[in-house]
DNA sequence: TGCGGGTTGGTAAAGGTTTTCCCGCATGCT
DNA sequence: AGCATGCGGGAAAACCTTTACCAACCCGCA
């Protein structure tokens, strides 16, 4: 297809042969791998310019045993909290001299096994994961950390040793539970939970965390998605709830939430009061404004750069980086701190 | 870094070894590219299993010449439309036997530059490319299309002849404009545009239509981002509007917008009508619910998978698929068809 | 029995690069 | 003048796989 305009691949060899050198100067002088006399730098540099020589990365990573890449493996694009934490690590790692490929298991541990097979058979030199599921992605993990430096990012499947970096989120969502009990007058309004399955890390700890503080607290689990927010307020409202403090466990969720809370005619946060967690770019446009936990992200993958330059030079020494980063309270329109 | 861990990588030498058969064999086993007598087979399926052989994909693609892989280039993964265009084309080649890479170029010519060509270099069978500018990212472009089958995904440099896959933009934003017309009550309300600077050919497209409905209409022009949209309305309620049906070019815009109006006591549809564009997943949960266009996107991710499969095929064949689907039409409350 | 054809296994080349090893040359020192 | 040193260049191995080519074998058939 538009086969005519495709150019023939220019060879290290075609280079050196213009230049008149071996193609070991030609190496030497891309690469700087060892200092050439200038006026043959000069030579081969002109040559390759001409040809348009674009390196043949393959035989690179083939030779060298290291791909200058790494794979980041996200459930979901979709949601906007890993699209943001995907910007962000392709940002963090933007001035090294490593590539960040990204890639969606669509929330399917099949999909996901295939692609770290994939990335690990084109011997990425280290491997980004954010799980799917606590327990049934582990396999997979596992796979992975066997053959290269591997960080979990956000949820944590923990039954393999592996770098971590995520967020507090016992802290963060005790921040949420304090907050809620100081501004909600509970004696009228009760205090709802509507989240994900406790199936990741990160929900569960949520989750958790709020049982521990609201123990007799309805609670509606479903998935980290709009729908899910907007269905299981259908379902509250049905069941005849008029006015509460819905503490939600994603950003995605409470927009959901308050979008059918509005559709039914209650406003937020008069009726309801909504919290969410992740602070992702809309939350702060919702309306009302959403009142979440913050999570540093940029700190989180700069962390993240940290850990996989350090794998490359100290490739001997042990011990796993764990790093769970505090996030903050944002409180905004959803749920004022003074009484409405 | 817990290199301890780290397994030796298993080749095919080693499989051969301990199945007792060549080289040859196992790679024929493995890929089923010729047959082998069962008992062989059986030893080498149970050898590799055993060692847990896991295939290198350079020395493969650097044989065959081709990577069994695609690279998708985005210009922003925070944008919800590009990270939907980037899960619905992962979803679409999930069932061929071709992986799909993503990249973020940040909206930054130089790393859409060095994506490109490390994408180029690690010998990808297909390039998706959206530009980020119109005119600035033509030469990124043409250097890809040079080297191998490239498309074109909702913005097109059209400076270079690639296969290109879109939505009809002008017949999506003329199915605004008269919709605005229709609703509008024009005697009282003006109608202004908020949108992005025409670098890119959608924009262009929606804002020369836009333009060539409403001639004399205001129009603000910015970033694709929640940001920009904000920031907009503020501008024009500082200026003094109070009243007026907006017309945006994407949806990301009009949630700004409509945050900014309602958090300066206007109500949407009441004093501000607003439209968007794209209809990514949280229109629908925008409050009120966004009016807006719907680009068929899984159509168009199947298309790619089909252009990039026959590129495989009939390698010899000219011409470049150019395929525009046509948008449609959803009204929602934020503009509501009825009087209000 | 001899031979041809089809099937199956192995050997080796090829794909593009980096890097080790070695050699020649020039320089500096005694 | 002679020797040690060091710099820069080239030849070739290595990375891992697929595949073209060849050899061997088995079968049936004349």
């Amino acid at each position: 297809m538009a086969g005519s305009q495709m150019l023939p691949k220019v060879r290290i060899h075609d280079v050196a042969a213009r230049a008149g050198v071996s193609i070991a100067t030609v190496s030497r002088v891309l690469n700087q791998s060892r200092p050439v006399a200038p006026d043959l730098r000069d030579r081969v540099m002109s040559a390759a310019l001409e040809l348009g020589y674009n390196a043949n990365l393959l035989g690179r990573a083939l030779r060298q045993g290291r791909s200058h890449s790494i794979g980041l493996l996200v459930p979901d694009l979709e949601n906007p909290f890993f699209a943001t934490l995907a910007q962000q690590v392709s940002r963090s790692f933007s001035h090294s001299n490593i590539d960040v490929y990204v890639c969606s298991a669509d929330n399917d541990l099949e999909l996901e096994h295939r692609a770290i097979a994939s990335f690990l058979g084109r011997r990425v030199d280290g491997l980004v994961l954010i799980p799917c599921d606590e327990n049934e992605s582990a396999a997979n993990v596992r796979m992975a950390s066997l053959s290269v430096v591997t960080i979990q990012l956000d949820r944590l499947a923990k039954a393999v040793k592996t770098h971590y970096v995520g967020c507090d989120n016992r802290y963060g969502m005790g921040l949420v539970t304090s907050h809620v009990r100081e501004v909600a007058d509970l004696s009228r309004q009760p205090v709802v939970f509507v989240g994900a399955h406790p199936t990741s890390s990160s929900g569960r700890e949520r989750l958790d965390t709020f049982a521990k503080a609201f123990p007799s607290a309805q609670r509606v689990l479903g998935s980290f998605s709009f729908e899910f927010g907007r269905d299981a307020m259908e379902r509250l409202i049905r069941q005849g709830l008029r006015a509460a403090t819905v503490v939600t466990d994603a950003d995605i969720i409470a927009l959901g939430v308050i979008a059918s809370g509005h559709s039914h005619g209650f406003a937020v946060p008069d009726d309801f009061r909504v919290t969410g967690f992740d602070d992702v770019g809309v939350s702060f446009l919702a309306q009302p404004t959403l009142t979440t936990v913050r999570q540093p992200v940029d700190q989180m993958t700069d962390s993240i750069v940290d850990i996989v330059l350090a794998s490359f030079d100290g490739g001997g020494q042990t011990g796993y980086v764990v790093r769970r980063f505090k996030p903050t309270l944002v409180v905004r329109d959803s749920s004022p701190a003074h009484t409405v």
